[in-house]
DNA sequence: TGCGGCTATTG
DNA sequence: CACAATAGCCGCAG
C-alpha cells in the first residue's frame, strides 16, 4: 500500500501503527531534492514535499532505527536540516561482514544471496541472448534472477515515489539478512565481542561522519594566513609570483653549493646527488636521516628547512585554504566511518594530518570552546580488552599502564613502552628484542593472541575483530619475495586486530557522545583516532568536558563484555585546538 | 594520463 | 622507520 501524502503527524501516526517503536527497523531513501520515500512491515510511504520534515517528526517520536543504503540518505537529509538519531547503514554492515571498503548496493545485494557480483546485470545491456523477460516486473526491485534491476542500482529508483518506496523495501531486506549472519557470528562463538553491537555503532559513526562533512572544523582564517605567511610570505597575486616565490625559496638551499644550478629540489635523485658532490652520502633523504647530518654541511640544514616551508606551501598553504575552508570559516572534507583496512575513521583536506603548527588555527567560535579528549594508552588497554589477557588487564588499572609493566618486566618505562608498541605493531629488530623476551612470559595470554594473528595474516588466512570485522589478507602469489610478503602481511595482521578494535571502542564512545551531548549544544567537530574535539557554548564547557568522561565510561562498559578494563582520558577545555591542556 | 616511488604530516 | 592514513610532486610508461 502506497500514500504520497501526509502531514508529519499523519506520517507519525501510519509508522505507530505499523508497530515503530524505538530501535524499530524503518528503511528511509532520500536524495538532495527532497525526495523521501519509507519502508516498514506492509507500509510504504512516499513523501515528494515535507519528507525530511516527517522523518524528523518520525525520529523524533519514535526514536526508530533508520535504515539505509549509505550514508548519502543522512547527507541528503541533512542538506534539508534533518538529522537522524540512529541508523543501520547497508553499506557500513556490509563493510564488516566482508571487509574492505567498497559497499555498493551491488555488493551488498550479491553477497547476501550468494549471487556472482561479477554476472550482475549491467544498466543499459541489451537482452541479447533473447533470455526474454528476464527482468521482469518493471516495478520491482529485484528480478527474477535475484540481481537488482541495475538501472535502479544507478539511481533510477528516484524517478518514481513507487520506486522509490520499493528502494526502501529492498533495503529492509537486506537489513534483515545482515542483521542473521552478525548473530550466527555470536551464536557460533566465531567473536567475543558484539556484532550486532557493532553494526549499530559503526551504523551510526555514518550519520557522524556525514554531519562532519556538513558542519567542518572551526578554522580562524586570519590566523591561518599568519601561519602560512610567516612560512612562505604573503598570499601570490598571480602565477608570476608564486614562481618568484618558489625561486627564492630554493635559492636560500642552492647558495649553499660551489655550484648553484642544476640541482632540482623537488627530485629527490637530484638531492641525493647534490648531497654526494658535498661528501654526504645516504641511501634516501628523509628528514629523519638527514636529521643527523645537519652539523656535516650547511645546506643541509637549509634543505630540512625548505622541506617545511615547500610542505606548507603545496599541501597546507593558501591553496588548500581557498578550497577546503568555507567563507563561513569551516575547514570541510569528506569522511569515511571505516578505511578499507583495520576499521578506522578517514578524513580528506588534511583534517587528520594537520601539521601541528598549524593547529593554533584552529579555533572555536565566538562565545563556544573545544572540548578536546585524548583516550590515554588505547591500543594495549584495547589490546588487554580484546585478548583477556589478566595481567595485562591488572596493568591497565594505572593511569599509566606502562609503569606497572615496566616493574614486572624488570626495565624502565621507555623500554616497556617499546617492547609493548614492538609486540603490537610486529617489530623484531633493534632494541625491542631483549624487552619482547620479558613480555613473552609476563603476558603470555596477549603475546599469544597477538601471534596467532599474525601467523593466520602469513598463511593468508583472514580474521575478524574482536566485534566482528573482517580483516581480508590479499594475494602474495605474484610478490617478489614472498617471504618478506608472508611477513608483511603478519605484522598487518596483529596490528589489525589491535588497531580495529581501538577503532571500534572509539567510534562507540564517539556516537554515545553525539547522543548524550545534543542537550548541552555539544558538537563533534573531528575524530581523530583516539581524540574527540567537541564544539559547544562557553558556559557548557564544563559540564561537556564530564560528559565525554561519563560517555567513554559507558562506551568502554557496553564495548568490552566484562573485561574489566579501564579506559582513560585526558580532557581540557580550550579556545584553540593547540592550547596547553587545562 | 595513470601509476609507482619518494617525501611529508598525523595517530 | 614497526602499524595505519591522506596528499603532493616527480619520472616514466603507454
Amino acid at each position: 500500500m502506497l500514500s504520497q501524502i501526509g502531514t508529519p503527524d499523519e506520517v507519525v501516526a501510519a509508522c505507530r501503527h505499523a508497530g515503530v517503536g524505538p530501535g524499530t527497523h524503518l528503511a528511509v531513501v532520500a536524495i538532495p531534492s527532497g525526495l523521501v520515500a519509507l519502508a516498514v512491515g506492509d507500509l510504504r510511504l512516499a513523501l515528494a514535499h515535507n519528507g525530511p520534515e516527517c522523518v524528523a517528526a518520525v525520529d523524533d517520536a519514535l526514536r526508530p532505527r533508520w535504515v539505509c543504503w549509505s550514508g548519502a540518505t543522512a547527507a541528503a537529509l541533512i542538506a534539508h536540516r534533518v538529522r537522524l538519531s540512529r541508523a543501520w547503514d547497508l553499506a557500513a554492515v556490509h563493510r564488516i561482514l566482508y571487509g574492505g571498503w567498497r559497499a555498493d548496493p551491488t555488493r551488498i545485494w550479491c553477497q547476501l544471496h550468494d549471487l556472482d557480483r561479477h554476472r550482475a546485470p549491467v544498466a543499459g545491456q541489451l537482452d541479447l541472448l533473447g533470455t526474454g523477460g528476464a527482468d521482469g516486473d518493471p516495478d520491482q526491485a529485484v528480478r527474477p534472477d535475484g540481481y537488482l534491476r541495475p538501472d535502479w542500482i544507478e539511481g533510477g529508483w528516484r524517478h518514481s515515489p513507487a520506486h522509490a518506496a520499493e528502494w526502501a523495501a529492498t533495503a529492509l531486506v537486506a537489513q534483515s539478512l545482515q542483521a542473521s549472519m552478525l548473530a550466527g557470528f555470536r551464536r557460533d562463538g566465531a567473536v567475543l565481542g558484539d556484532p550486532e553491537a557493532l553494526a549499530r555503532s559503526e551504523s551510526t559513526a555514518e550519520l557522524l561522519c556525514a554531519e562532519l562533512a556538513a558542519d567542518g572544523l572551526p578554522i580562524d582564517i586570519a590566523v591561518a594566513e599568519g601561519i602560512i605567511g610567516a612560512l612562505i610570505g604573503p598570499r601570490p597575486a598571480d602565477e608570476a609570483e608564486a614562481a618568484a616565490g618558489r625561486a627564492r625559496r630554493d635559492a636560500e638551499v642552492l647558495r649553499h653549493l660551489a655550484v648553484p644550478t642544476g640541482v632540482d629540489l623537488r627530485n629527490p635523485a637530484d638531492v641525493k646527488a647534490m648531497l654526494r658532490r658535498v661528501g654526504i652520502d645516504v641511501p634516501d633523504t628523509r628528514a629523519w636521516r638527514l636529521e643527523a647530518m645537519r652539523a656535516q654541511h650547511p645546506v643541509v640544514d637549509a634543505l630540512l628547512l625548505w622541506r617545511k616551508a615547500e610542505r606548507v606551501a603545496t599541501t597546507f598553504g593558501y591553496g588548500w585554504l581557498d578550497t577546503n575552508v568555507g567563507a563561513d570559516g569551516r575547514l570541510r572534507g569528506e569522511w569515511s566511518g571505516s578505511d578499507g583496512a583495520a576499521g578506522r575513521m578517514t578524513a580528506q583536506a588534511g583534517l587528520h594530518n594537520l601539521p601541528a603548527e598549524m593547529r593554533p588555527a584552529v579555533h572555536a567560535e565566538t562565545g563556544h570552546v573545544f572540548v578536546r579528549a585524548d583516550l590515554g594508552q588505547i591500543e594495549p588497554r584495547v589490546l588487554a580488552a580484546v585478548s583477556r589477557d589478566s595481567a595485562l588487564c591488572a596493568a591497565a588499572h594505572e593511569d599509566d599502564l606502562y609503569a606497572p609493566v615496566a616493574k614486572r618486566l624488570g626495565v624502565d618505562r621507555p623500554t616497556a613502552k617499546i617492547a609493548v608498541l614492538a609486540a603490537m605493531y610486529g617489530q623484531t629488530s633493534g632494541t625491542a628484542g631483549q624487552a619482547l623476551r620479558g613480555m613473552e612470559s609476563a603476558y603470555p595470554v596477549a603475546m599469544k593472541f597477538l601471534s596467532d594473528a599474525a601467523t593466520a595474516g602469513a598463511e593468508g588466512r583472514d580474521l575478524r575483530t574482536f566485534g566482528g570485522r573482517r580483516i581480508r589478507m590479499w594475494d602474495i602469489e605474484s610478490a617478489g619475495d614472498y617471504r618478506a610478503a608472508a611477513a608483511a602481511r603478519g605484522r598487518f595482521a596483529r596490528n589489525a586486530l589491535v588497531q580495529g578494535a581501538a577503532a571500534e571502542l572509539f567510534k562507540v564512545w564517539a556516537v554515545t557522545v553525539r547522543a548524550r551531548g545534543a542537550d548541552l549544544g555539544a558538537r563533534i567537530v573531528l575524530c581523530l583516532h583516539d581524540e574527540l574535539l567537541v564544539h559547544c557554548p562557553e558556559h557548557n564547557g564544563v559540564a561537556v568536558a564530564q560528559l565525554l568522561v561519563d560517555c567513554l565510561h559507558e562506551a568502554s562498559a557496553r564495548w568490552q563484555q566484562g573485561a574489566g578494563v579501564r579506559f582513560v582520558a585526558d580532557v581540557s577545555v580550550v579556545h584553540a585546538w593547540s592550547d596547553a591542556k587545562t
